[in-house]
DNA sequence: CGTGAGCTTGACTTGTTTCAACCAACGTGG
DNA sequence: CCACGTTGGTTGAAACAAGTCAAGCTCACG
């Protein structure tokens, strides 16, 4: 997790010890707008090793979480095996906005990369909605992005060929590096495996490989040891958007 | 659409004109909600055509719609001419509850029957959200449910196969139809087109010709002159959890 | 009567999966 | 230090699911 430092922290105090990037701005107004609260009590950090599952499908959450360091992913499991992964959570994203208003998760959450989160405690968030308007903007955002993030991932699947789909997982994960500034020029760090990107894109393993050695050949991007390289953005676009 | 009354209508008002069967709690509960707010006006009653685009992606729309008869849809289209549905609407559900924060549509609506809806003002929705705590509790349903939705769709289009997609969108529908009364036995109006399962279901409407026709074959229903009947419902079940 | 929308069927092509083998890198325990 | 199992990646061949193209049919509608 190479963060750079975020161009706007100058002059903005940290707030969780487990941010150490500035780009978390949301761990940072959660934690701000619940300290007033009567019903407050702390947040709680937490930290996942990589590859573990950091809660299941169905489990009961009291404490809405936001992912400080690392990438996760959220998923939905079938049980003969078959798996969906809905998102990939980086560093400053709530793992759904919809867990302020239902205490149970509907899809289980998994560590990629080792994570540090942050769990705020559901009752606070509630009250410092009705108090805090500015708050309640933004959890209003984060509920219209995760609308607008499931709609482009039906029309994704459904209608989508393999390296439509790739290609656009690869330039989405960029740009929100990049708004991050977690991107050293055309490169970024890449912790997702195959079978990360076979679940996203609802694909298989062997095929997301087929895929991807076709993009290597073809010049578009270069992987090795965990990082990504876009060598031709507009030649990678140009396949994501076969519109 | 030949609705039955609904069993609690008994002894509670009809509210909006254009929603002859009670099970339009929802448009009750809105119009009832706005009614007192500083900042109400009416509510519009509006109507469409069959196969016609009610709006469009993009458009901005300072009401908020709810269906009262008849189906409709939401879709996504791509400039090549796929496009991808994400829901049907049927009467009594909100086309989505994002509407209320965000003006602008990010998909498109089109009615499949002819359609009745009712247009809600934002501004006093979201005053009398501010005010009413079981309005905001109905809103809240309502937006984890589309989560909810979206995620099933995800996992249906990534990791399904065509039967298994096509059956748990009819028996969907079914589920949905009951709870409205709107279920005669296994027997329902059936008004989609086999180029609106092929659009909801990810699928060519040549291959979803070819599916139907598997399940009469099977058994599993029938289907003439715009109605649907389940002959063997556990038979489709399985077919639809192929889990 | 002609037209267009919708459904069915068949032959053929393409995209994706499945199965299998193999390799490299890595951590672990003896 | 080595032997070993595990995880992740690559490649190829064969099987299968779904898409494409095309034709013919019914039906409603003007």
């Amino acid at each position: 997790m190479t963060a750079q430092p975020h161009p706007e922290r100058a002059g903005v105090p940290p707030s969780c010890a487990a941010c150490p990037a500035f780009h978390n701005r949301l761990c940072y107004a959660l934690t701000q707008a619940i300290a007033g609260e009567p019903s407050a009590n702390e947040p709680h950090d937490h930290s996942a090793l990589a590859r573990r599952s950091i809660w299941r499908e169905g489990e009961r959450l009291d404490r809405v979480p936001v992912i400080c360091q690392g990438w996760a992913a959220t998923a939905i499991a079938m049980s003969d095996g078959r798996r969906q992964i809905l998102s990939f959570l980086l560093p400053g994203e709530m793992v759904s906005a919809v867990l302020i208003h239902q205490p149970v998760s509907q899809c289980s959450v998994e560590a990629i990369t080792d994570v540090r989160f942050r769990m705020f405690p559901r009752a606070a968030i509630k009250d410092a909605l009705l108090r805090q308007p500015d708050l309640a903007a933004t959890v209003t955002k984060l509920w219209t992005d995760e609308a607008a993030r499931a709609d482009r991932l039906a029309i994704d699947l459904g209608r989508r060929g393999a390296a439509e789909r790739i290609a656009s997982l690869i330039l989405n994960l960029a740009d929100r590096l990049q708004s991050r500034g977690m991107m050293q020029g055309q490169t970024m760090d890449f912790p997702l495996r195959q079978h990360h990107i076979a679940d996203a894109a609802g694909l298989t393993v062997v095929h997301v490989g087929n895929v991807l050695a076709e993009f290597r050949r073809g010049g578009l991007i270069d992987i090795n040891e965990r990082s990504l390289t876009i060598r031709d953005a507009s030649g990678l676009r140009r396949v994501a958007d076969a519109d």
